[in-house]
DNA sequence: TTGAGTCAGTTGACATCGTCATCTGAAAGC
DNA sequence: GCTTTCAGATGACGATGTCAACTGACTCAA
C-alpha cells in the first residue's frame, strides 16, 4: 500500500505543515521540535530523520512560503486582464498580506539564519525575478532593477511596520498599507498624486 | 563612596551594556541571562532585580537604541547647514546604517514583543516624530504623514533586505542601499531621475 | 523464500536555558 | 545599636535542542 519512501515523504510533509501551523498560531516560541513531532504524529526525535537541525526545518518552512509566493507572482505576471501597474500593485500587496495575516511566517521569510545566510535568499529568487519582469514591463529594462529592488524593499518595510503595530500610530494619520503601496506605485509609475489618497484602486477590476 | 542606589544603577547599566554587546557580537542566541550576568560581573539571578523578565531586558536595549537614534534625528533636524532633502536622506541613512552595522540590534528594534506590543513603538516615537517634521519641511504638512510613513517603511525595508543579504543578489545589478535611498528621496522631492544613479550625493558637504 | 541490510521512528540521557524560592550580607533608617 | 530593606548568590525545576543507542518493519539480492 504505502511504501517506506512514501511514508517518509508523508511524515516530512506532516512535519512541515505542523511547524507552519504552530508558527502561525503561536509564533516562533511555539515551534518546538516536541510540539511539531506531536502534531505530526511522531515523537521528538523523528524530525532528525528529515532535517539535520531545527533551524533547517524552519528554513524549509520559509522556503515553502517563498515558493508559494513565487507561484502567485508567476500567475499574476501572466494575467492578461491586468495592466503592468496593477500587476505591480497586486504583487506588492501579496507580499504585504503575508506580513499582515501571517506575521510570524513573514518574519521567518526575511530572517537570514546564521548557518547558511543565503538559504532563504535563494528561495526568494523566483518571486523576486518574476516581480522584476513585471517592473521591467512598466519602467523598462534600464531602471527595472533599481526600481524593483526599491519596491520590494519598501513593501517588505511596510509589511514589517504594520506587523509591529507601528503603522497604526495616530501620528501617521491612519494611513494604511494599501495607501502607502498606492503612493509608491504611483510615484514609480510616474503619476505623482499630491492630493490625499481617498481613492483606493484605479478602475480595472469591476 | 558608592551608595546602594548608585551601585544598583551601575549594575543595571552594566547589564544593559553587556546585553547590547552580546547581541552585537553573537546575535540574539548569544544573549543569555547567564552570559549577560557574567559579562556584567554578577551571576545569573541578578538581572531579575532590575528587569522582571529577559524580554524586558531586551526591550530596554531596543528602547536605548531608539533613544540614541532619536537624539541623532533631533540634531539632524536642527542642523542649519543641511537642506531639507539632505536632512531627509541623512535621517534615512542613519536608520539604514543601524541595519547595516548592527543587524541584530536592528532586528530587535523592529520586533514587537508578545507581552507589550506597544513598548518598542513608544520608544520609536521620538525618532519618527523628528523625522516627520523634517519631511513636513520638504513636502508640506498635508502630505508629510503619508510620505514620512512611506519613507520610514521603505528605509526599514531597505535595511532589512540588506541585513538579510538579499540586496547583494546580482539580479539587482549591484544596487546599494544608498542608491535606493537616493532614488526614493528624489522621487519624494519631486525630481524623478530616470537616468542610472551614478551620482551618489548632491553637493552640500564639502 | 529467506536472510542480511537499510532506515524511519523511539527512547534515554545530557547540557543549557529561563525562572522561581530561598538564603545572605551589607547599606539605610529609626 | 537594632531592625528593615534589598541587591545579589545559590539551589532547584521544568522545558528544550541534540545525540547515541536501540527497535522493528520494509527492501532486495541470492
Amino acid at each position: 500500500m504505502t511504501s517506506r519512501a512514501e511514508s517518509a515523504a508523508a511524515t516530512r510533509r506532516a512535519l512541515l505543515d505542523a511547524a507552519a501551523e504552530l508558527l502561525d498560531s503561536g509564533g516562533l516560541d511555539a515551534v518546538t521540535l516536541r510540539a511539531v513531532g506531536a502534531r505530526a504524529g511522531v515523537t521528538r526525535g523523528a524530525p532528525y530523520r528529515h532535517f539535520p537541525d531545527k533551524e533547517s526545518l524552519l528554513i524549509a518552512v520559509g522556503t515553502q512560503a517563498w515558493d508559494t509566493l513565487g507561484d502567485r507572482m508567476h500567475a499574476l505576471r501572466a494575467d492578461p486582464g491586468l495592466s503592468p501597474a496593477e500587476k505591480m500593485r497586486n504583487g506588492l500587496i501579496a507580499l504585504i498580506d503575508i506580513g499582515r495575516f501571517q506575521p510570524h511566517l513573514y518574519k521567518l521569510m526575511f530572517s537570514n539564519p546564521p548557518g547558511d545566510p543565503t538559504a532563504l535568499a535563494r528561495a526568494a529568487q523566483r518571486s523576486q525575478t518574476e516581480f522584476l519582469a513585471v517592473v521591467a514591463d512598466l519602467v523598462g529594462e534600464q531602471d527595472a532593477r533599481r526600481y524593483a529592488a526599491l519596491l520590494i524593499s519598501s513593501a517588505s518595510g511596510i509589511a514589517g511596520l504594520e506587523a509591529s503595530g507601528q503603522l497604526a500610530d495616530p501620528k501617521w494619520g491612519g494611513v494604511s498599507a494599501e495607501d502607502l503601496t498606492d503612493t509608491l506605485v504611483d510615484m514609480v509609475a510616474g503619476k505623482r498624486s499630491p492630493a490625499p489618497a481617498t481613492d483606493d484602486l484605479p478602475p480595472g477590476t469591476p
